[in-house]
DNA sequence: ATGGTTGCAGCGCAA
């Protein structure tokens, strides 16, 4: 059985404490980091390599950044989504443990309509194409991240405020729509079809997490070939009640190939 | 509540 996990970490320099005494608790075989906000030089490799982590960085100053930890070793490394053009670091992808794995951080997109928005739709139509190809291997394939897209009024605590808004407008969620109909499927989604307000992501501000204003906007999606073996997908909200936490709780799931 | 908080770099910007 593999676990598998995707965590959006907000800084692995401020997170490492947590992130390190959460590889030594429930190791997951996997994990898929988002925002580690660091250049590959500066990331924090002994720590992780000491319990037995194999890494792959795609790294970047201040902004961004994505990385693969894998207790297997990690081959056919490759970052960016190919044929497009980004200098910001948002995709890695690898093959560990007999599965394709990527590490996902979509552009927030700031505000429906703006120039940063057009970016986070651009970014999803490149993403599309390149699941498009990934589709053909008949792997079993996970492509876990910080989507910045609720699927569905179900994924947010107050869906009339959030109407059209950024992470929330039909536009973006028809994008994600269309890479999930390409045949894949939301973990979290699977395993617990009709649970209500289960989300990943909480605001720092206003004491959104004590009143679980939350929005869900990290997934686990699983080519057919990984959602035939699912066993189990949850979040891990114990990680967002410690003291400096990061604004994302990890989704975890396990996979028996 | 065009507010609120966090992380970064170095006090404005992204989220």
């Amino acid at each position: 059985m593999a676990k598998i996990a995707t965590w959006n970490v907000n800084s692995i320099r401020t997170r490492l404490p947590h992130l390190l005494s959460w590889l030594k608790e429930s190791p997951p075989d996997v994990v898929l980091l988002q925002e580690t906000k660091v250049m590959d030089d500066q990331f924090p490799r002994d720590e992780i390599e000491t319990l037995n982590y194999n890494i792959a960085l795609y790294g970047q100053k201040t902004y961004n950044g994505v990385a693969i930890l894998s207790k297997f070793p990690l081959e056919d490394v490759t970052t960016g989504i190919p044929g497009f053009e980004d200098e910001q670091a948002r995709y890695i992808e690898a093959v560990t443990g007999g599965m394709r794995v990527a590490s996902i951080y979509v552009p927030n997109g700031t505000e429906v309509g703006s120039d940063k928005f057009a970016y986070k739709l651009d970014f999803l139509k490149h993403l599309y194409t390149h699941i498009q190809t990934l589709l053909t291997y008949d792997e079993a394939l996970i492509l876990g991240g910080d989507y910045n897209i609720t699927p569905s009024d179900e994924d947010v605590y107050d869906p009339k405020e959030w109407h059209e808004k950024i992470l929330c407008s039909t536009e973006e969620r028809n994008a994600l729509r269309s890479i999930i109909y390409l045949g894949l499927t939301d973990a979290l989604k699977a395993m617990h079809p009709d649970k209500k307000e289960f989300y990943t992501w909480w605001d720092y501000r206003a004491g959104a997490f004590q009143n679980n204003f939350g929005l869900r906007i990290d997934h686990l999606l699983l080519s057919p070939q990984a959602a035939d073996c699912l066993k189990s997908c949850e979040v891990d909200r114990a990680m967002r009640t410690l003291e400096k936490a990061s604004d994302h709780a990890p989704v975890i799931c396990e996979i028996d190939l």
